[in-house]
RNA sequence: GGGCGCGUAGCUCAGCGGGAGAGCACUACGUUGACAUCGUAGGGGUCGCUGGUUCAAUCCCAGCCGCGCCCA
């Protein structure tokens, strides 16, 4: 049955992902057999786990075409690819849709902070997490099947999760042994507290917001002094009833006497010192700061110093707790705010109020204002284990590419802070750290093994009570390289496909991702997770605006799956992903490449009908036609450009390489001068053409098939030859053309061809000869090989340059005829009486001046000695041929113009 | 304030030491049986500005102007 007039991506995209699942397409050589293949090396991507509650969008569109890019390049060239998924548990994420859909049946987290409201219903940590195991089953991971509409040919037999059972072990093995070495302590710090989740969350995990703050101006007390005060500017004045101190600059003039002497807080009328500290900028403000250590990162610093009280004045919600006077106690931090301005106003103690720009600090999940606050928490020694991973990209062992992200990955890991690995929430790795009655910590994998560290410490068995702390969802996604291949078992996975091949990944991931893999990657293997991190670009609106959701710009990689097919997808995001760029993704420039697929699909369709189905026996070296010899050495070429792109991820080069040769070389030349071959007489020649053109078309399947899976397996099975293929074109062999089979001698006879239609076609256009005319074409001043390649050619110049016959001439050149210069010959396009001598005229005479332009450049430039004698000879050489083709056109249209005004 | 990146055709972007390119949009013509999701031809650019290096600069260097992002 011939193939339909377009390709309908919706009829076949699910068909062929069912049979490559079926067929096992996506196994690696261990999934396939337990003996590793011994011929082929592996080549492994682990997937950047998406979140188990998330949904495809498009910057997961193009990070995952990009990895099933290479990894189906890589399974074609015959490595043992293999693409590790899965996903991760999102602990903050997940337990917020949760407790949501519980809030709405009345059900609330027992925290063991009280009763139940009225109506409600408390549930206990364990159902709590069988609830969101439920939850998992019924709705989680709905991204993994999102991926298969992409066409990801991931190793889904695969699949890994960070909360199954063997990540667990791998998570609780690697605190166990960072806490006995020293790398894991538990600390009491100021932590980012997020106060809607009531949990600490990582510094990565707060977004710095821009926000027209204010400065207040407040007048405190000195004590024992009447009418002295001493004024503080402060951007928190709720936080004031927790102050401990108000500090100045040692140096500070104005305030040395002050020194030593205490101010009344006012509002909670509790003497505080002044004391000198370099913290306090004279220049900033009134030079004096109030200090409070239990609500502010630089604060606590100076509390530390100085030995200072710490009062924490917010309960978890942050609302005002029972350290205020009465009047504030309960309110949230903002009415508190309002109601300490209000009440140091009426007291005559507020000074005056600025306008201050200034950052805030936002969870970036939970959009809450976050709140400093000083808890006990774990804590990973990021500075130490940073050491080796920044070595490692020092060193070479894992490069970035681009090369320049390295400097924002040294700029973060240089500077780390200590990582806040604990979490006040229920989902997630437990921490496995035990407490004894006299809250003595025993760390264990199990909890009978901190049971026996007990007895041994007491001396006899005592109750034990686990952590409640959950890990940092990141921690268990740092051990993803190697946890997913089974670590800490010493399974063949690990030794095989560990260290991986290349992560995949956008920039605003090298924190989250890149430094954590490599620190813990460093630390328990001993080796780089990873040989190469691949940076790609942001998929941004047309206007090059972040899609989001609340500005309504998103484009969802869904939707144009539907719209517009898998292929065109991946294909447009494909050809945008230069290095260095963001991608402003528009649906004209996705129509565009639809219109590509269309082309390709039809220059198919035309094959078939013409009997162009490839020969399994056809050897690419044996053409006799130059066309065929031309359009083989072409796709050579080509098959050389995509393969380099791919290995240095130039994608855009590769799917700009396969695009120009299908469309332009392909389309537009090879078939159109092969219809006279298929329509005449010449038995062999007819053969030969179809036996190429189907094996080019063959080999264009192949090398798109990476960037465009579905219409190329599509295809590759509609164009099958008798007796079907060997296999899927997901596990063909990448083309491997001899580079024998390119041929100047071909390319340049073409190229001649094409030179000389396209002119004189331009020509016709341009003298307004209607479309639909044919005229002779007779040639004059030719030289032999001209004179050959006109007889070889004659067919298809007739054909596709309109002309009715060629003919060779030598003396009398035709009268009323339009002339067109193509290297050494002139040719002449008698029109007849209706040549429009005028505007023939001006045609020459622009042309001349267009190349006098030209010939005035190069003459200059090869008149100066210094370029003679300094520029590479080839270089020179170049331009005096260039020269000498351009004055030979010169010389050739000033007799064409000649010719005319003599009429 | 520190760092990174970007300013090339109307738009979106490649190129990055030796003849300015692509896709889309635009103009004219065209349905000759693969394709109107098409074909043919065409118009359109002091390659942000100013200096420097070089025989030669869109490309390298410096400064400036504009824009974006990350970090503090």
């Amino acid at each position: 049955m011939p193939l339909q007039k377009n390709y309908q991506p919706s009829a076949v995209e699910a068909k062929h992902y069912a049979r490559w699942e079926e067929d096992a397409s996506f196994a690696c050589g261990l999934t396939k057999s337990n003996v590793p293949p011994a011929d082929s090396d592996p080549y492994t991507i682990v997937i950047p786990p998406p979140n188990v509650t998330g949904s495809l969008h498009m910057g997961h569109a193009l990070n995952n075409t990009l990895q099933d890019i290479l990894i189906r390049y890589s399974r074609m060239s015959g490595r043992d690819a293999l693409w590790q998924p899965g996903m991760d548990h999102a602990g903050i994420a997940t337990q917020m849709v949760v407790e949501r859909q519980l809030a709405e049946k009345n059900i609330e987290l027992d925290r063991g902070r009280g009763e139940a409201a009225e109506n409600k219903e408390l549930i206990n940590r364990s159902d709590f997490i069988d609830k969101v195991w439920e939850w998992k089953a019924e709705s989680g991971g709905t991204i993994v099947q999102q991926l298969r509409r992409l066409g990801a040919s991931c190793d889904w037999s695969r699949e890994r999760f960070t909360m199954d059972d063997g990540l667990s072990k791998a998570v609780r093995h690697v605190f166990v042994t960072l806490y006995n070495e020293g790398l894991i302590y538990r600390d009491k710090r100021l932590v980012n507290w997020d106060p809607k989740f009531h949990t600490a969350i990582s510094d990565l995990e707060v977004e710095q917001r821009e926000t027209n703050g204010s400065l207040w101006y407040f007048k405190y007390p000195i004590e024992g002094v009447e009418n002295q005060f001493i004024t503080v500017a402060t951007t928190r004045p709720e936080t004031m009833l927790g102050d401990t101190a108000v500090a100045v600059h040692p140096d500070d003039e104005r305030y040395k006497d002050l020194v030593g002497r205490n101010v009344i807080l006012p509002l909670a009328d509790r003497p505080i010192p002044i004391i000198a500290d370099e913290y306090s900028d004279p220049e900033k403000g009134s030079g004096a700061v109030k200090i409070t250590p239990a609500h502010d990162f630089n604060d606590f610093e100076v509390g530390k110093r100085h030995g200072l009280a710490m009062i924490n004045v917010f309960d978890v919600s942050a609302n005002m707790n029972d350290e205020v006077p009465q009047e504030f106690r309960g309110l949230d931090r903002f009415s508190a705010r309002d109601k300490v301005v209000a009440a140091l106003e009426t007291q005559g103690l507020l000074e005056k109020i600025e306008e201050n720009p200034m950052t805030v600090p936002y969870g970036d999940r939970s959009g809450v204002v976050i709140e400093p606050r000083l808890t006990d928490q774990w804590y990973v020694d990021a500075e130490t284990m940073a050491k080796p991973a920044i070595e490692a990209i020092e060193s070479g062992a894992t490069r970035f590419v681009p090369k320049h992200w390295e400097n924002t990955y040294f700029e973060w890991m240089r500077n780390i802070q200590p990582w806040c690995i604990s979490r006040q929430i229920w989902w997630g790795h437990q921490i496995p750290a035990w407490y004894g009655p006299d809250n003595e910590v025993f760390v264990a994998e199990t909890a009978d093994a901190a049971a026996k560290l007990a007895e041994e410490h007491y001396g006899k068995s005592v109750e034990l009570t686990q952590e409640d702390d959950v890990l940092d969802t990141w921690f268990s996604s740092a051990l993803w390289p190697f946890s997913t291949l089974g670590w800490p078992e010493e399974t063949p996975e690990v030794s095989r496909y560990y260290p991986t091949n290349v992560l995949v990944t956008g920039f605003d991931i090298i924190f989250f991702w890149v430094a954590r893999m490599m620190m813990m990657g460093l630390h328990f293997m001993k080796e780089v997770p990873f040989d190469t991190v691949y940076i790609h670009a942001l998929v941004r609106d047309e206007k090059g605006q972040k899609m989001s959701k609340s500005k309504g710009n998103v484009l969802d990689p869904l939707e144009l799956i539907d719209e517009y097919g898998a292929d065109t997808l991946r294909f447009t995001l494909t050809a945008m992903a230069a290095q260095g760029r963001d991608i402003r993704l528009s649906t004209g420039r996705i129509e565009g490449y639809r219109n590509f697929i269309t082309k390709l699909w039809n220059a198919a369709r035309y094959a078939e009908m013409n009997g162009c189905i490839s020969d399994p026996d056809f050897d690419p070296t044996s053409c006799t036609q130059t066309v065929n010899q031309w359009i083989v050495g072409s796709l050579a070429e080509t098959e050389q450009s995509v393969s380099r792109a791919f290995e240095e991820y130039r994608f855009n080069d590769a799917a700009n390489a396969i695009y120009q040769f299908t469309w332009h070389s392909f389309c537009d030349w090879y078939l159109e001068f092969t219809k006279p071959i298929l329509a005449g007489d010449d038995a062999a020649a007819m053969a030969e053409t179809r036996a190429t053109t189907g094996w080019i078309l063959d080999q264009i399947l192949l090398l798109l098939h990476p960037m465009a899976p579905f219409v190329t397996e599509e295809l590759w099975g509609e164009l099958a030859p008798e007796g079907g293929r060997d296999s899927n074109i997901i596990t063909a062999d990448w083309p491997k053309i001899p580079s024998a089979v390119v041929s100047s001698d071909a390319s340049e006879e073409m190229d001649w061809v094409v030179r000389l239609i396209s002119e004189i076609r331009t020509v016709r256009a341009e003298m307004n000869v209607p479309a639909g005319a044919k005229t002779d074409l007779l040639i004059k001043d030719y030289g032999a090989i001209t004179s050959s390649r006109l007889e070889q050619h004659a067919e298809l110049i007739q054909r596709m340059a309109r002309i009715e016959k060629i003919e060779l001439i030598s003396e009398d050149t035709p009268k009323g005829a339009v002339q067109a210069i193509v290297d050494e010959a002139t040719y002449f396009l008698p029109v007849g009486d209706v040549i429009d001598i005028a505007l023939e005229t001006e045609r020459l005479e622009k042309e001349i001046s267009k190349v006098e332009k030209e010939i005035a450049g190069l003459q200059k430039k090869l008149s100066n000695e210094k370029f003679t004698s300094r520029a590479p000879a080839e270089v020179v050489e170049e331009n005096r041929e260039r020269l000498a083709d351009y004055e030979r056109t010169r010389d050739k249209l000033a007799q064409a113009l000649e010719r005319l005004k003599s009429l």
